[in-house]
DNA sequence: AGTGCGATTGACT
DNA sequence: GTCAATCGCACTA
């Protein structure tokens, strides 16, 4: 859930890539520093990075506090207050609004300025059921794949992914 | 102070 | 399918 000035968009998450104790691709490998500090902060703790000088990445802590880890969020299936999405994004095409980890930060309006937040709290970005309509998912209906632009612990099976849903972003051929 | 590099995207052939 | 833009930050000296 994200809120603005305009209202609260939101979005169910369809795929994830996790970073965890020991994954030399993850931030946290080498140590705390300015920028990842937030990876050791209590799970469900907001880590956001610049990549390649355009793009947010959106992370949420996985550890206790003082252990560098998370989970990256990759993709929402767009749900509520989509027009919000649109002007954000500049584009009209459902299916794109938040497809990929920069799209989806760029969708919601997400920057550093939100690094460290507390994500299970209410706040102006937070982890919520704010499903209308909320569905059960069954285990075989979450993929598991390599993840997606990672060189190193590059066949870690640690992306994982809403099957079958046209939200989630990667090629067709990791995507069975 | 200088250097190199991405957990990507959008434009283009 | 290929490719370059872009910039904060970690690293080295």
């Amino acid at each position: 859930m994200r809120e603005l000035p305009e209202g609260v968009a939101s979005g169910r998450i369809v795929e994830t890539e996790a970073y965890v104790v020991g994954d030399t691709a993850g931030h946290a490998y080498r140590g705390m520093t300015r920028r990842n500090c937030s990876l050791f902060l209590e799970r469900g703790h907001a880590y956001i990075y610049l990549a390649y000088g355009s793009s947010y990445m959106l992370n949420v802590s996985s550890e206790t506090p003082g252990i560098g880890a998370g989970v990256l969020i990759r993709a929402l299936e767009p749900l509520e207050d989509i027009p919000i999405m649109r002007l954000n994004r500049g584009i009209e095409r459902l299916r794109d609004l938040a497809r990929g980890p920069g799209r989806l930060t760029a969708a919601l309006r997400v920057d550093r300025r939100l690094d460290g937040l507390d994500l299970c709290r209410e706040g102006p970005l937070w982890l919520g059921r704010g499903d209308p309509e909320p569905r059960e998912i069954g285990p075989g209906e979450i993929g598991e794949s390599i993840r997606i632009g990672v060189s190193r612990d590059a066949n870690r099976l640690q992306r994982f992914y809403l099957r079958g849903s046209p939200f989630v972003s990667g090629p067709r051929s990791i995507n069975v």
